[in-house]
DNA sequence: CCTACCGATCGGTAGG
DNA sequence: CCTACCGATCGGTAGG
């Protein structure tokens, strides 16, 4: 990598005094260097914005000029950032799927090393997953639960990648836990309800209630297991909050 | 009950003879009484021509005219039937949970009277409610649990009332259970985890794939109950294939 | 990213 | 239920 040598021209500062009469900084490529970050945060607040509304309405039941105008901008400039609206629903879905499965993939990996309790996997999965779905700045995933139908078959390839790595992430604990007959049912059908189970919290889950994300793992796992969990089992890092 | 009594008019068949002359039937008021049946066939063909279309591109991805062309109308005949497209996605709905409900209804009170099995209660709620997602005329439920949020409160209102009782008709079962120990966590939360893992099936369920509905009632069974169901356990009318 | 605009389509209605 | 039509809104674009 090349760092730019000290000295040269954009390395320049005006002297204090020089600030006073002419306050903008060299002229050298500032022009460049902001459109390119505002571009980055145009581009991130128009996804962010699109997953609340297509939440919230629905793909198609929301505009893209209330998305536009959710964004602060006039209507046509959406499309300077996508090609189109089904452009912008890949990006958030895109978002969500990649999103989670970092997530996933740094949550077991700070398990300890000792593998053998797949009940404590399968209760990483969990938590973590609900958390995708219900915790803060949880629109992305939902909106690919309920709008993925809405791509066509050359916009989902891509993403279908990344969901077959985010669904392959949880069947070395689900095999482990059919092994041991704390699992019952094929695995394939196991983590098509599981997941399932999970994924309908979105349509009645209430922060405001009673149930905490915490509380909704502990039913999961009770309900799914056949044995209740050996209480010797791993603590969590709460790094997920 | 009032029965029509013998040789009322209404009875009188003509003759066969009289049938090739005159093939028309007595002209009391046939007008109306066909009027009535059309009326409730035509309104019937839109609820159902809009069921399918609601299911495959969503309540905003279709427009009442791709429904009124496929139940053989023009752009504004819907409006006659119902008075706004919401109206229509509302018969939708309530017709679906009407159904379920009796359906549920039926299939629990074909049981044998000897309580004493909850799983087997349990197995039968499973079963319809695969049925009533999955099964042939099953585009009526699905459309509501993907946009019952389109409602309006006031519509809203007279269907929740079917939605309760639909969801009260899980309750003995799923306390049976868990006064057993078949069933841990707690009902409220077991019931909607297990109706979201069933729901969920409307997503990657293929009727020409390998697993028939009844497997999957086998899988929801073995996941969600502690232990085997007892083998002695009642036969099911196969009333709902 | 804004301005100004396009053709298409939308839910719904009057009047028969 | 059809015909003819309305105002509103849609996704998207040219040109700057």
């Amino acid at each position: 990598m090349l760092k730019t040598p000290p000295g040269s021209p954009t390395d320049v500062e005006a002297p204090e005094s020089a600030l006073v009469l002419a306050p903008r900084r060299p002229r050298g490529r500032p022009r460049k260097t902001e459109q390119e970050r505002d571009d980055g945060n145009r581009r991130l607040a128009l996804i962010r914005v699109a997953a609340r509304l297509f939440r919230q309405q629905g793909y198609a039941g929301t505009s893209t000029r209330d998305i536009a105008q959710a964004a602060g901008m006039h209507s046509g400039s959406p499309f300077y950032h996508f090609k189109s609206k089904s452009a912008l629903l890949c990006a958030v879905i895109e978002e969500g799927v990649r999103n989670a499965v970092v997530r996933q993939t740094e949550g077991l990996q700070a398990l300890p090393v000792d593998d053998a309790n797949p009940a404590a996997r399968l209760r990483v999965l969990v938590r973590q997953h609900l958390d995708v779905l219900l915790g803060d700045d949880s629109d992305f995933v939902p909106v690919m639960l309920y709008e993925w139908q809405r791509l066509d078959p050359s916009q989902r390839a891509p993403i279908q990648h990344l969901k077959s790595a985010y669904e392959a992430l949880w069947m070395p604990a689900l095999l482990a836990l059919q092994a041991s007959g704390q699992l019952r049912a094929s695995v394939g059908l196991a983590r098509l309800m599981i997941l399932g189970a999970l994924n309908w919290s979105v349509q009645w889950y209430d922060p405001a209630g009673a149930a905490t994300l915490d509380d909704l793992t502990d039913a999961a796992l009770a309900l799914f297991l056949k044995e209740p969990e050996r209480s010797g089992s791993v603590k969590l890092e709460p790094n997920w909050a």
